[in-house]
DNA sequence: GCCTTGACTGTTATGATATAACGTTAGATA
DNA sequence: TATCTAACGTTATATCATAACAGTCAAGGC
């Protein structure tokens, strides 16, 4: 898709910082136990890239970086160990970047909408709560029951703005 | 993906019926002229059906159909009539699904929200005004300017939830 | 402790989705 | 009608994702 995934300069407060990044590894690990589930190497190492990446990263590209590092170097690994993640709150999916963030949020049970900068491919994650009511709502009326949502917005970020200004 | 995209019993009100999709190409031809664009004939049929399929539709699924019809067999030809059909507001792109769908509304310069069910893969069209409100004024408070976004909800629609009962 | 069991890892192979690049055709416009 | 640009169709290839299977490891019962 596009070479510039991971790449954006943009860097979100939320988890900027070897100390944050530490702390969301032990929210994880503590999420994982209450679950009964397993924060295995790889599935720990791919949490540490996501969030050394400081934006979304496609699958292969953490491949490379799971390979580099002597896990296994075939698509799978990659996968497996992102959609682990995905379904534990620790990770998200950005559809429309072919691509997969940290959670910012780990210890919430929150739904969460991102804004997705054009110039820089940069992803924020947003609150969403008002905007997951009004869904809800919206899926009420029309009589669907709903599980999950994603939400991607497209448009530019702070930083971008400035730079085009 | 999986081969029920686009197979789904589920029919929407809005576009069911020929008599409707005649309507919505009319729309769609009106809408062409208004902004300069040509409704080109692989266009006009690309559009025909997906609306004839009551769902969403993969684009090879489409080309498919086309190449059948002596269109163009490849790929390019399905994602370049797919792409000015999003890109002129007639129709949607579902990520989730890979897949698209025409636009059930052409004529408000509506932003949708899209209710999936896991069941059927079926696709409804929601109202998502509130929704969209509340989407800006969560970009507004990070700061983020807004273009367009995505908003897509995973669960069971009406039918299926009657078939589980 | 040791064995069973199920989860996890890694592999090969393949499938599914999407786009780049280029020559040709056809519509609009002057 | 000559010219110009948008659109079309093709070949080729890039990119994203999963199926299926064999080997490995860890937790819990005995």
């Amino acid at each position: 898709m596009t070479e510039h995934v991971g790449q954006g300069g943009f860097c979100c407060a939320s988890h900027s910082g070897t100390a944050n990044v530490q702390a969301i590894l032990d929210l994880a690990e503590a999420r994982a136990k209450d679950r009964r589930v397993r924060l295995t190497p790889v599935r720990r190492r791919t949490l540490e890239i996501l969030l050394q990446a400081h934006g979304a990263l496609g699958a292969y590209e953490v491949l490379e970086r799971l390979a580099a590092e002597g896990f296994g170097s075939q698509p799978p690994v990659a996968y497996r160990a992102l959609n682990f993640l995905v379904e534990n709150g620790m990770a998200h999916r950005i559809r429309r970047l072919n691509a997969f963030t940290a959670c910012a949020h780990p210890s919430e049970d929150h739904r969460a909408a991102f804004l997705i900068c054009e110039s820089c491919d940069s992803v924020t994650e947003a609150q969403a709560g008002a905007v997951n009511t009004a869904l809800s709502a919206a899926a009420d009326a029309a009589g669907f029951v709903l599980d999950r949502a994603t939400i991607e917005a497209v448009g530019l970020c702070r930083a971008c703005q400035r730079a085009q200004a």
